[in-house]
DNA sequence: ACAGGGTGTTAGAGCGCTCTAACGATCGTT
DNA sequence: AACGATCGTTAGAGCGCTCTAACACCCTGT
């Protein structure tokens, strides 16, 4: 930095104001100062910067599972964002529970202005704890706790979706294979299924299957469905994955999808887009997802509120060719 | 810092010297201090001790595409290493070569002690001098240039197991179809076929389809082969996606896999491991490329070697149930 | 010609840590 | 008992930046 002032005839201070995109500084200054650091190839110090001023300008994103290209949309919407308004981001990488809080405590060392948590597995009072009064915004899971805002998925309304989209083709034995009871969201599109069967006045159809969140969760729901004597004309399952087993178990037992039977998923992940599966979906708006967290997030680093919110982030059922009106 | 000095009855200095892991701590001192720090909730601040470190412990990975859970793996085994040995990675996402370049600066303000880079979209020349001096490893895409390491697959080989797998099986008439002109790795598979199939006498045989590395690309590459009269008997995909819009297009044409064509994919990713799918697969040792990649930026950030090496991984063929001997 | 309000620039004191060099204490050795 | 060697500890000078407060400078208006 010294360098680049004496190189431009002005002081260090002044360096920094440029670099700070400071209004104060004038554009011949300017365009002095940011010629002569890109010839000799100065580039800021972040650690140094860091350190020197209060406000951070860093925000920390844990994300608990990198192979999960779910968490990669989101990530794409804080990234959105964070790039229009000059924010940094550090990447940290969850992935089993021991891990994630020993990541959680290398980012807060960066000293970030504020944390986004996709999904931790973390309990919140431990995470409560470590962050000390870094504003956090946890993503995808509900947190009732002072201090920490959530943007979640209204996982009724998507249940809703998928069971009104079949109950209209004319389905009435509409089966439910759940996430089982650990899953983040499953008991809540568990719930959403029942209600809107009953709403729907097919309560006494209704019929959940207890299952998780892997292909062979789903496979072995759809035996048991099947073990049962007359199987339903429709499936809504818990997630993508889940209704691609249901519908490998489907197929070897020469039942159609959908002539034989309509199948519904939930996430629309890449997998329901394969021309193969092509699978009608709940789709929850992640890229916005995203950028919801980090413009919550800013809100409380600036200061500009104070009571913990949440935000339910309203699904959409993207219809694909798994499901159809049942056989009459 | 100098609250937890003050509590534990000793001088800053012992403090920094605990959490750094000195050898040359009591164990007295050490469990004292590590109480009061505890307790008061000190937590070190990375900027600070990068600041007045020179030696930073921080080593940068740059993700081409965090959507791709190719990544995910190598990223996997980077981490197990550095948390082994006490090195806290940053974690940046390209997404564009645009943005690539400028997550990259972003990292190297804070100035890591070196560079993992997977799959760039850069040129390595521009990369090179965006770095200045910090030792880079590029990791799925051949660099040849001083200064920087390179871990690649052997695709050659790759392509080299799947042909032969199919070949042992009877199989003659085996098409490829490609990754394309652009895509990492597309031309040395297709090469490594092209040898491949000479080797085992089929030269006359061999039929290179252009291709990507879509699934729109495999179903467009399938039907460009199903009207060429006479289909082959086996079919080599650049890489999995890529099979599996090929075996919709043959499925849709009421062609068996494996019975009418056998089928053998690239990268064995999840996709692969679907029930439906269940394919013939070329692997690449994920974990083990993202491990070797660190070890290798590790050598030269201690500065034990000078001289640029290319690792290249050998890949292994995984069988499923998508190749079988030919219709006789 | 001089006050008054910008505008553009600067000196200098930290930010929280690491690291060098040196120190006092304890030990085994002669 | 005196000696150096080793161990545990400490003072104090930076690391490269930001930021406060103050200062020079150039207008404009009277």
């Amino acid at each position: 930095m010294e360098d680049v002032a004496r190189g431009a005839g002005v002081s260090r201070a002044l360096v920094s104001l440029v670099f700070r995109d400071s209004p104060r500084v004038s554009d011949r200054s300017r365009a002095r100062v940011l010629q002569v650091a890109d010839q000799l190839g100065y580039r800021p110090n972040a650690m140094a910067r860091g350190l020197a001023s209060r406000h951070g300008r860093t925000v920390g994103v844990l994300i608990n599972d990198l192979h999960n290209p779910f968490f990669a949309e989101i990530v794409d919407g804080i990234e959105a964002l964070a790039d229009a308004l000059g924010f940094r981001l550090l990447l940290g990488h969850g992935g089993g529970s021991a891990r994630e809080l020993s990541v959680l405590g290398t980012i807060l060392e960066f000293r970030p202005a504020g944390l986004v948590l996709l999904s931790p597995d973390t309990p919140s009072g431990v995470i409560a704890q470590q962050v000390g009064g870094v504003p956090v915004v946890v993503v995808g899971r509900p947190v009732r706790r002072p201090g920490m805002d959530t943007v979640v998925n209204d996982e009724a309304h998507g249940a809703r979706l998928a069971v009104e989209h079949l109950a209209q083709l004319g389905h009435r034995r509409i089966a439910h294979v759940s996430g089982g009871a650990r899953g983040a969201g499953a008991k809540q599109r568990a719930r959403g299924y029942g209600v809107a069967m009953r709403a729907l006045g097919l309560g006494a159809d209704a019929c959940v299957v207890p299952g998780g969140f892997t292909e062979q969760d789903g496979v072995e729901a759809a035996a048991r469905i099947l073990a049962d004597g007359e199987p339903p004309t429709a499936i809504f399952a818990a997630n993508d994955l889940v209704a691609v087993g249901v519908m490998a178990v489907l197929d070897d037992h020469g039942l159609a999808v959908p002539g034989d039977v309509s199948l519904v998923g939930y996430d629309n992940s890449a997998l329901a887009r394969v021309r193969h599966v092509d699978l009608t979906t709940v789709n929850q708006p992640r890229h916005e997802m995203g950028q919801l967290a980090l413009a919550c997030l800013l809100e409380r680093i600036r200061g500009e509120r104070d009571r913990a919110v949440l935000h339910r982030i309203t699904p959409t059922l993207v219809v694909r060719s798994s499901t159809a009106a049942p056989r009459a």
